[in-house]
DNA sequence: CAAAGAAAATGTGGATACAGTAAAGGAATT
DNA sequence: AATTCCTTTACTGTATCCACATTTTCTTTG
C-alpha cells in the first residue's frame, strides 16, 4: 500500500522522444548528424524498442529522416521554416481566436487571464524562462479551447517548432510587454464575444512577432 | 545470387498503416470500435510490431485514441472536421499556389498540365475512381512544388482526410468539369508567374468545393 | 599495384518472450 | 443484498532475438 518506486511516471518512448526532440531543436544534434537506434539506446540506457518508436514519431514531424536500413539523420529546422510558420499562423491563428470568442465559457477565459497575469508577474521579475513558457501557454490554451480538432492539431504542431524563436523574440527590448498587451487585447475581444475583432487582433499579434523576429535574424545569418 | 522472393517490396508497418487508415476513413471500422494490437495482428497475419507502429502513427493523426494498457478506439472524422479542413485550406492553399507561381520550373508546370489532361480524359470516360484520384494528384503535386516544408506538411495532412468527400463532390452534376476549369485557371496564373492571381483562383476553388460539399451534406445528416 | 569479390561489421525490419497494469468477475465478509 | 478483496484475463510496455540489407574492409588475383 505504500508508494512504489514510480520514478518513471510516464512511458519510456515518450521520454526518449522528448529528449531527442529537445536535443534536435536546441541544436545539440547538428543538422545532418547520423543517429543509430543502438547508439541512442545505449546513451539513454534503454532498449531499442522505445528509441525506434521515438524516431518514427520524429520522422512524422520531419525532424529526422529515416533511411531504410541505413539509420536516421537529423534535419532540424531552418529560418525559412520559421518564416513560413509565422506566415501560416498569421492566416489561421486568427480563426482559432474567433472560434474561442464565439464559444468559450467564461471560466475558460478566466484561465487565459490567469496566464496573462502570470506572464506579467514573471516579466516584472525578469524570469525569462518562465516568461517564455507562459507566453507559450497562452497560445496552447487557446488551441485547446477552439473546439476544432484540425485547428488544434495544426497550431499545436506549428507551435512546437518555434519555442526557441519565441524565446529570442521576447528577450528584445520591450517586446515582452508589448506582447502581453496584444494578448490582453485579444482576450478582451473574446470576452466581448466579438469574433471578428479577436481574429484581427490575433492576426496582428502574430504578424508583429514575425516582424520582430525578422529584425533579429537580419544580419545574423546563423541557423 | 538469383532473384529472391521479394514479394514484400515495401515494409509491413506501412502496409498495415495504409490498411487500417483506409478501414477507418471508409467507415469499415465504426467510430468508437475497439482495436487491439493482437487482434489486428492476427487478422492481417503479421506480428504485433508493425501493428503497434501503425497504431501510433494513426494516433498522431488523431484517427484513433490510444489508451495505455487498454487498447485503441477508433475516432474517425466528422462533418465538422471536414468543414474546418476546407476553411483552413481556403486560407492557406492559396499561399502554396502563390509560391508555386513564383518559383516553379516550366517542367513542373508541365506535369500539372498532364495531370489536368488526364483528369479531363477520365471525366469524358466517366471513370470516377480515376477522376477522383487525378483531382487529388493535382493538389498533391502542387504541395510538392511549393518549396515550403511546413506548407507541404500541413496541406498533405489535411488532404489525406478528405478523400471520400472529394469523391462525393466530384460526382455531383457538372462539378467535375467546373473543378477542372478552376484548376486550369490556377495553372494559367502560375504560367504567367502571377502569385496574387494564382492565390486568388486557388482560394476560390477551395471555397467552391466547400460550398458544393455543404449542399451535399445538407439534409443528409449521416456521418 | 589495381580491381574484383569475399567476408566482416553495422544497422534496421520484424517476431517473440516476458513483465507489469487495468478491468472484470467471483468469493468472502458484513 | 451490498461491499470489499482477490484472482483471472486481456491487454500493452519493454527487452531481446533472428533475418536480411548495406557498407566497409580485407584478401586474392591478374
Amino acid at each position: 500500500m505504500e508508494t512504489k518506486e514510480t520514478t518513471r511516471s510516464i512511458n519510456l518512448t515518450e521520454r526518449v522522444y522528448q529528449e531527442l526532440r529537445e536535443s534536435i531543436l536546441s541544436g545539440k544534434y547538428a543538422e545532418g548528424a547520423a543517429l543509430t537506434e543502438l547508439g541512442i539506446a545505449k546513451a539513454l540506457d534503454v532498449s531499442r524498442t522505445p528509441v525506434r518508436e521515438a524516431l518514427h514519431q520524429l520522422e512524422q514531424e520531419e525532424l529526422v529522416e529515416l533511411r531504410p536500413n541505413r539509420g536516421a539523420i537529423v534535419k532540424g529546422i531552418t529560418i525559412d521554416d520559421i518564416r513560413d510558420i509565422y506566415e501560416i499562423r498569421s492566416l489561421i491563428e486568427g480563426l482559432a481566436a474567433a472560434r474561442v470568442a464565439e464559444q468559450a465559457a467564461p471560466e475558460e477565459l478566466d484561465q487565459l487571464e490567469e496566464t496573462l497575469d502570470l506572464t506579467q508577474f514573471y516579466l516584472e521579475r525578469e524570469n525569462y524562462e518562465k516568461l517564455e513558457s507562459m507566453d507559450g501557454r497562452f497560445h496552447q490554451q487557446l488551441y485547446e479551447m477552439c473546439r476544432s480538432r484540425m485547428l488544434r492539431r495544426i497550431l499545436k504542431d506549428l507551435h512546437n517548432y518555434v519555442g526557441r524563436s519565441r524565446g529570442a523574440s521576447l528577450k528584445t527590448e520591450g517586446r515582452a510587454q508589448e506582447s502581453i498587451k496584444e494578448h490582453r487585447r485579444v482576450l478582451e475581444a473574446m470576452r466581448a464575444h466579438d469574433p471578428e475583432l479577436a481574429k484581427e487582433y490575433m492576426t496582428q499579434h502574430v504578424l508583429n512577432t514575425r516582424t520582430n523576429l525578422q529584425r533579429i535574424y537580419q544580419g545574423q545569418q546563423e541557423k
